[in-house]
DNA sequence: TCAATAAAATGACTATCAGTCACAAAATAT
DNA sequence: ATATTTTGTGACTGATAGTCATTTTATTGA
């Protein structure tokens, strides 16, 4: 009788519920103002409950973190493969990360979230955990993307391509994240568009690691 | 009779105490952990007086994040005063950059709160309004260092300074944001140090910059 | 079929804390 | 000395994350 592996579906499948309810309400209302009674409410559940299957306000977040990092994964998965070099793959990479950052901004904040705040790790069963690990997982298509381009020849051979994707990934993050809150600020102040200060960023960054 | 005038200066000294105070506690704990009573305790005052100074524990925070921006802007300054060329003084920003983090890193911090979130700018009378202005005189210097490279010859002369020194200062903070939050993750992981990385991507940055 | 047991869910309750406000004390002016 | 203004107080309120004794639902075994 397969009673033990239906049980396993149907917790695995409330679970789901309720970080499809979780993000309804942390997206419509910020992760700040939304209250975990909220989140009862959308799943139709009681609180209680909510703590059962997460830890904390923060877990549950942690949760859809994880939803937005396989997004993420994949956008850069398809960017590499529609570019021949490895120079041209590592842009891809870049671009892709800006137009997550613009399809999916709600991710891309709970992205943020987790890398711009002091989130402990440690804990191997924890939530956080699984977000570094694909954390990892989405800097290595950049190390990868940096090799390929080493061995091609289109990228600068005296790179460290681990040093050079993580240095890239906060570059990218830092000026997406700046550009996002400060932009609409800067957009008026002086005539500047958000998508071309990009594309410039991108071209600067080129000029740093291509190969000559 | 300067009763007035004492007073005034009565009231901006019990500010900067009530700031003392809140430096040493939110310091000490963390923003989240700080309580307002704790801050009160520090400042022998009742949690009622925090409030006559200050609209909310955020603007407290802000408070604190301006004597930062004076701190970095002093630092920046002194910086560029040191290197002949434009793309020496740019770079010499960077390293500026870098040691404020080293040598007050609750400034940092306090200045990463207000870049990476979604603070309310638009009321005149607001601090953060001013924590602001504080950082387009930041950026200034930056945008100057870029202008005098151009002029020296020693930056390229087809960027333009303004977009350019927002793109460095993104990439800059997000790239020592990153390392400061999952640097020491890294450096046990793979064999890389804080330090060298960061001159690594400063090179990296000179790379893309440079007059060739 | 039904009592016993186990698993899942509940929601009233607690603890914490930012922010308020009616009142009190101190300083200044008349 | 008294009135007025300024400054300070701390008990109180409202909001909300997280808990836990109790109830409800599902499963098992006779």
């Amino acid at each position: 009788m397969g009673i033990v592996e239906r049980k396993e579906r149907e917790k695995l499948q409330r679970r789901e519920d309720i970080v499809d309810a979780a993000e309804k309400v942390f997206f419509s209302t910020g992760l700040k103002n939304a209250t975990m009674d909220d989140v009862a409410d959308e799943a139709e559940l009681s609180k209680g409950t909510l703590y059962l299957y997460f830890k904390s306000k923060e877990e549950l977040y942690l949760a859809i973190h994880l939803r937005g990092q396989a997004v993420l994964i994949d956008l850069f998965t398809k960017a590499v493969k529609t570019e021949m070099t490895g120079l041209e793959k590592t842009l891809a990479i870049g671009r892709a990360f800006f137009r997550y950052y613009q399809e999916y901004p709600d991710y891309f904040e709970a992205l943020s979230y987790y890398e711009f705040n002091e989130i402990d790790d440690n804990d191997r069963e924890s939530i956080a955990y699984e977000c570094m690990q694909m954390g990892h997982q989405t800097l290595d298509i950049l190390v990868d993307a940096l090799k390929t381009g080493i061995d091609d020849g289109s990228v600068r051979p005296d790179i460290d391509p681990f040093s050079t994707a993580l240095i890239l990934w906060g570059q990218t993050s830092g000026v997406i994240q700046l550009l996002s809150l400060k932009g609409r600020h800067f957009e008026n102040e002086h005539k500047v568009n958000m998508g071309e200060m990009l594309e410039y960023a991108f071209s600067l960054a080129k000029e740093s690691i291509q190969n000559r």
